[in-house]
DNA sequence: TTAGGGTTAG
């Protein structure tokens, strides 16, 4: 785009205002920010002021995390006399939101109201829908009686959210009743609203509520795409139903519909939950023979059954084949291979592939810490678990319970009172409490 | 000129 504003210049033609905008704008969508920026910049120099529209820079550092970067942007078209409208306010709103700097955010959402800009649904939806994703659906709900007072009205993606909140709190009562209150309200649910509550239903472990909700929802016309029957699928396999699971797979696949990533990484666990191994194994090939892009997942699908079948040739393949499938391992995929190691006691090569985990670039998660900590403690591996232990406190992560009571029963044998004394300082009092 | 909701691994 860069070569589109030299091929003007070189013809002779500056460009004007908008062009700038559509280039701007084009960057910060494809979340090009420094790009953005240097347009920016370059509006400037050309003395050209950038406008409101100009600010879809602000928008593009939200979605990219850099919320505080965005503020600056933000305090600066102030500064400058520009007005904001109510575009900006809910980037900034949404940036906020999902950095969890909840006050800065209800601050700014005050500020609006005062500057008598009116709220539209979809400001309320953006806050609504990160404090129903956070549990917070109490704090949501009294949102909605702002909405009323101010008289938004709500919309389908109001109530999704809604009901987001309610079905991660396991109240399905009160999901399924917004389901009732959106009809009433004039409005249809759509697919994504049945999804939640199926969603909800299976996490809950109620999959024949889940079933009985995926008929409803066909008899009222909505067209269950494919993240529904993934929902469902991922519903049977989690329940023990597993025929039940197979079949639908398999009506799926006769039915010509779009598989995607996810349902093969459902098929492929529920596969290797359940004994299905080979079955499995045959499935992932044909994935990579068709060149049917995978994803981490799978493979860390595919390395947990194998390392627990002993399959220890077959794992090294599926490590070696990430990278040649321009994917690189994670977090989980390197936790699996590390306790491995540490299972067949290569120790050794358990630091060596911690450390080159390190190198490229991925962080250890508390997860991982606290596991590989319990795999050591089991060992009798208190120097290695020490090491560990302080990654845990650098990173600031907590000590999962099962670490912590691992930890004391340690202290509590005489062999390892001398080499506990090695362990970080501050889990000696733990000597203290009694098993 | 811009903006919000749903699925998978440990």
């Amino acid at each position: 785009m860069h070569r589109l504003l030299d091929l003007m210049a070189g013809n002779g033609i500056s460009p004007n205002h908008h062009t700038f905008t559509i280039i701007l704008c084009a960057y910060a969508k494809g979340g090009m920010i420094d790009e953005a920026m240097h347009i920016f910049h370059q509006m400037r120099q050309q003395g050209l002021s950038p406008d409101v529209v100009t600010y879809a820079a602000i928008d593009a550092l939200c979605k990219l995390g850099k919320v505080d970067e965005a503020m600056l942007k933000f305090n600066q078209m102030i500064n400058e006399g520009v007005t904001p409208n109510i575009v900006v306010f809910s980037s900034l709103v949404y940036g906020l939101c999902t950095v969890g700097k909840w006050e800065k955010a209800e601050e700014l959402f005050s500020e609006m109201l005062n500057q008598g800009i009116h709220p539209n649904a979809m400001i309320f939806n953006t806050i609504m829908c990160n404090l129903c994703r956070e549990g917070r659906v109490m704090k949501a709900q009294s949102l909605v009686d702002l909405m009323v007072r101010v008289g938004v009205k709500l919309d389908v993606i109001s109530y999704n959210s809604l009901i987001v909140g309610y079905s991660l709190a396991g109240r399905m009562k009160e999901a399924m009743k917004l389901l009732d209150d959106m009809v009433r309200g004039g409005l249809k649910p759509d697919a994504c609203s049945y999804n939640i509550l199926l969603h909800g239903y299976c996490r809950a472990g109620r999959i024949d509520d889940a079933v009985r909700l995926f008929r409803e929802m066909l008899r009222n016309e909505v067209k269950p795409g494919i993240v529904t029957y993934n929902i469902v699928l991922h519903g049977l396999f989690q329940s023990g139903k597993f025929s039940e699971a197979k079949e639908l797979y398999l009506n799926m696949t006769k039915s010509g519909m779009q598989l995607d990533i996810y349902t093969y990484n459902i098929i492929l666990n529920g596969l290797c939950k359940n004994n299905c191994v080979d079955e499995a194994f045959r499935i992932f090939q044909s994935l990579c023979f068709k060149d049917f892009q995978l994803d981490i997942i799978t493979f860390n699908i595919m390395i947990n059954v194998l390392l627990k079948s002993g399959r220890k040739e077959d794992v090294m393949d599926m490590f070696t084949a990430i990278s040649a499938k321009g994917l690189g391992p994670d977090v989980v995929t390197y936790r699996l291979m590390i306790q491995n190691l540490i299972k067949e006691g290569l120790l050794e090569e358990s630091d060596n592939l911690f450390s080159a985990m390190e190198k490229s670039g991925c962080i250890p998660d508390s997860f991982m810490l606290n596991s590989l900590v319990r795999r050591l403690l089991h060992r009798g591996d208190i120097m290695r678990a020490g090491a560990y232990l302080s990654k845990i406190d650098e990173m600031n992560f907590s000590l999962e319970a099962a670490t912590t009571s691992l930890l004391i029963s340690v202290f509590s044998r005489e062999e390892y009172q001398h080499h506990a004394k090695s362990l970080p300082e501050k889990y000696h009092f733990l000597k203290e409490i009694k098993k």
